[in-house]
RNA sequence: GGCCCCAUGGUCUAGCGGUUAGGACGUUGGCCUCUCACGCCAAAAUCCCGGGUUCAAUUCCCGGUGGGGUCACCA
């Protein structure tokens, strides 16, 4: 076989997700077993969902997890660029094309036109579909709008021949055929002039010689509008796999409502990388011989799509940390307490908690105990709980204004950075915006973060416990509160 | 709801027509032991259901059921 080329192409929207990770493993593996190359691409062109420094968080997640790629926004390569915000001319060019050949349109139908649209086709029972009112609209006075500077958006023109078909080969699945006329005009260019992914995925992968698509599920469906896309360029599609899913416990798509999602929160909870990697090969792929501890050099020596199921495994944070106790155990002692150090005690975390705990110490063996919530994952709430009842709060009213604050916090680009400042104008402003007092809402952010009434001061304390870490606890808080009795 | 995908213990999986259905996590019981942990041993599966095909189906085909995904100017 040709070396293949393959991608993954995260949004850089958030924390490193663990999905990304999964996919970005099976790209990485399979690229490696043929002699391949593993390219990284941001897809960026959402402008109101990209943050500030996700990107580096990508590039730090993957090389932590030892995911290296060969072509990527740093590092470069010969396809480039490898961040999509920065190809918008591309896109554009291969948009005129398209419209210049017929094959797409412009439509000036509104998002709230498009609304009362789907409102009326709800009401109805109708199948949600764009109506394609714009579809044979005159494209010279298209043009002219255009021109004259009317916002708008460009869609794909899918082929209407009665009992049209489109079929995308899964290698792992077979032949999926969709009916035409269940594919929707897609949006190819957003009226900002940003392109959707699907346009700017399909002209990527192709000017990038992306020979195998590798991805979760959740994109079969979207393929066939692909397939098309390819067609319509007169393009060599390239061989599609899609992953199952990683779930939840209930078997839904794994989300942050119900697991830690971050790669990030793995490595700061100290999860071995190649722990992490090992058990994310487990899910899907299975080594043989009753085996399921392998290095990631063993895992690409023996892939094989054969040895990948298309089902989506349930995440199991039980098992993945019986992996690491596994690998903690098979440590020499000399080698454990490097890493011990290396992940509890580097000189700047140290340094933060002990200018926090200089003042409350008496002996210097009075650090440990004192400080010791700083390093534990979870805390123990038996001793602090009944203080956790707020004044003329119910139970419910308090477990809400943590599960908010935590939904708020992750949300809000201005706490990002989990600093103490940037923490203390987030929470006043939440308890502004909540019509909360601060004492309360403090007291109980207090009591989550640490399991103690004395503390340090809330938010260099919680700048210190680390982000991950805080955002555990805070959900630990809420559901240990939850199964209390009302009060 | 339409369309699509998936289906071996609670979970991850091995199996690729004939097996006492194997391993791992978890659970329960036991052993070891100054405690705990580790370690060791053991227990638990209508192979989703119903039809076919076959001398023979967990394995192949069809239907049902169940679960999931997707139906945006988000990816």
């Amino acid at each position: 076989m040709t070396p293949p080329r393959v991608r993954i192409a995260p949004s850089p929207t958030g924390d490193p997700h663990v999905g990304t990770a999964y996919i970005g493993l099976f790209n990485y593996v399979f690229a490696r077993k043929h002699g391949g190359t593993f390219v990284l691409r941001i897809e960026d062109t959402d402008q109101a969902r990209c943050t500030p420094g996700s990107e580096q968080a990508i590039f730090e997640a993957l090389k932590w997890l030892g995911l290296n790629w060969q072509e990527g926004p740093d590092c470069g390569g010969d396809y480039g660029p490898y961040r999509q915000s920065e190809r918008l001319p591309i896109y554009r060019e291969h948009v005129a094309r398209l419209l210049a050949e017929g094959k797409a349109y412009r439509c000036f139908a509104t998002p709230e036109e498009l609304a009362e649209m789907r409102k009326v086709q709800r009401e109805q029972k109708l199948d949600l579909a764009y109506d394609g009112r714009y579809r044979d609209y005159d494209p010279k006075q298209a043009e002219q709008r255009a021109a004259a500077g009317e916002p708008h958006v460009v869609r794909m023109k899918v082929p209407r021949e009665p009992g049209a078909t489109t079929t995308v080969h899964d290698c792992l699945r077979g032949d999926v055929t969709f009916e035409n006329r269940l594919i929707d005009d897609q949006v190819i260019m957003k009226s900002d002039g940003f392109p959707t992914y699907h346009l700017a995925c399909v002209v990527d992968d192709h000017l990038m010689k992306i020979s195998h698509v590798i991805r979760g599920e959740e994109w079969i469906t979207s393929t066939p509008k692909h397939v098309l896309l390819y067609q319509a360029f007169g393009w060599e599609a390239p061989a599609f796999y899609h992953l199952g899913l990683l779930r939840n416990h209930n078997k839904s798509k794994l989300s942050k409502r119900k697991n830690p999602v971050s790669v990030f929160h793995y490595r700061d909870l100290g999860y071995l990388p190649g722990t992490f990697v090992n058990f994310l090969g487990t899910l899907g792929f299975s080594y043989g011989d009753d085996r399921e501890r392998f290095t990631l050099d063993e895992m690409v020596e023996r892939f094989e799509w054969s040895r990948v199921s298309p089902g989506g495994p349930v995440f199991d944070p039980v098992k993945l940390a019986a992996f690491n106790a596994d690998d903690i155990r098979a440590m020499d002692v000399d080698t454990l307490t490097s890493q011990l150090i290396a992940h509890l005690y580097t000189p700047e975390r140290l340094r933060a908690i002990v200018a926090l705990a200089r003042e409350r110490i008496d002996l210097l063996d009075d650090f440990v105990p004192y400080t010791s919530f700083f390093f534990a994952g979870k805390v123990d709430y038996s001793q602090v709980l009944g203080k956790m009842k707020i004044k003329k709060r119910t139970r419910k009213e308090v477990v809400n204004i943590l599960k908010t604050y935590i939904e708020e916090i992750e949300r809000d680009p201005a706490a990002r950075g989990f600093t103490a400042p940037e923490l203390e104008t987030f929470s006043r402003a939440f308890c502004e915006r909540h019509g909360w007092k601060t004492r309360e809402v403090f007291t109980l952010l207090r009591l989550s973060i640490t399991g103690r009434t004395a503390a340090p001061p809330l938010f260099d304390t919680m700048a210190a416990v680390g982000k991950d870490r805080a955002r555990l606890r805070l959900r630990d808080a809420a559901d240990v509160l939850r199964q209390q009795p009302e009060w």
